[in-house]
DNA sequence: TGTTGTACGCTTACATCGTAAGCTTTGTCA
DNA sequence: TGACAAAGCTTACGATGTAAGCGTACAACA
């Protein structure tokens, strides 16, 4: 139509840094489903095939930004005592993805890990082999709390509730549809901790955070791993 | 085009229960992602519309998914033991998303919890209720278990191999292409623990299992819950 | 200064998806 | 036999990812 279109307001030319920024910023408000290419092109006043000049196609797209995610996460010193170190990783975690919460179930499903992510990996090995963990129990506890803490930003993120207030109301108006015979566990256990005030669930993240690395506390001390004997397949 | 089809081969009628049942089918094979309505409708010699006078959309279809496999979830007799029952159920859980990886994410992130949901977790904490857990102590138990059980499963879905051979040769395959002086922690843990024969991940599973059910145990016994004192907001 | 190669962005197009609206067939019972 | 409801079908629409190919502006060189 127009004959020569100036081609966007010249806002600078596209790059893969600048198309990973505006869609992770795109995902943070409306949710990874909201993310399409042609709303990510609009945002960069683009059209939407442009950004396959600098993006394979949606997939590398989201591989880029779940990397860039990993590059968020704080990674303790190195030499820093080896309980503390994982502890403030699993607390920066979970940060991390409460601000970007569509990146949880990506994590740790992505089969194609970038720079970013084998970084963090090979610092938190080298952590706790640091600290005198043997290989196989570098192994489990690396398996063991990864697994937790993504299980729980997993089930955090789908809860429909932000604030204990909220969490009350809402069991509130749920308890109240559900036969009154029926799920007398749920229920009392709904009745008498989740409504509760001051209730949150996030405080569980530290109980079963600090179960794993009490246990693990205990495998190292004893300067040896215990299960480290593995079947012969 | 042809006048009067007599309509898919008399199959019998189509039901709720029928969709469900081809649409799980569909998704064990494909995975989730190549469920659509026509394939499924066409699986079923029945078109993709008519799927709806059964299903209200596709997200309830989902929805419904989601609920038959939580059923298919073995509960432990009421009164078994309560570490061995939760070892159990653990287990189940691990088989259960093994027929059906799809359903991994889903299950702790719908936000609509059908009959089959709400009474494994009534069974799950009326089981611990009676084995003496406080209801504060049920609930960290609860989460802590179902975010470990359900984040190695989400782990373990992603990992592009089956058997402990496989990863031995993708290991190499991929420890070949990275430069050999970087991410040398994470070089050490592949070459002398991934790649040993006999290795498989799953094995991790029961390792932190165990160290939050150790945990747990020892909460137990003490017959009170250490870290029950909620901050009051 | 003029020429030209190329990286970048645009236009057009298509197959596939979920599903809204309304029509037709079929099975049941009076 | 006729009427009605339930079940299935047809058609259609607005997304969506992306293949194919076109136009252009700019940098490097003549």
């Amino acid at each position: 139509m127009t004959p020569t279109k100036p081609a966007a307001p010249a806002r600078g030319r596209l790059s893969r840094e600048r198309v990973l920024t505006a869609a992770i910023t795109l995902a943070d408000h409306g949710g990874i489903e909201s993310l399409t290419m042609r709303k990510l092109g609009a945002h960069l006043g683009v059209e939407a095939m442009s950004l396959y000049k600098h993006v394979a196609n949606k997939d590398d797209l989201v591989d880029g930004m779940t990397d860039r995610v990993f590059g968020e996460i704080d990674l303790p010193a190195p030499g820093t005592e080896w309980r503390t170190a994982m502890r403030q990783r699993a607390i920066s975690i979970r940060q991390v993805l409460a601000r970007h919460p569509w990146a949880t179930a990506l994590m740790q499903s992505r089969t194609s890990p970038g720079p970013g992510t084998l970084h963090h990996h090979d610092a938190v090995i080298g952590l706790l082999r640091g600290a005198g963990f043997s290989v196989p129990l570098t192994a489990h506890a690396f398996s063991a709390l990864d697994s937790y803490i993504y299980g729980f930003a997993l089930q955090e993120k789908s809860l429909p509730f932000e604030t204990g207030d909220e969490t009350a109301a809402l069991a509130q108006l749920i308890l109240a549809q559900l036969p009154a015979d029926q799920y007398p566990h749920l229920r009392e256990l709904t009745v008498e901790h989740v409504m509760q005030p001051g209730y949150d669930y996030g405080h569980e993240f530290e109980y079963g955070l600090d179960l794993l690395l009490d246990g693990l506390e205990r495998a190292v001390q004893q300067g040896k791993d215990v299960k480290s004997a593995r079947p012969r397949r």
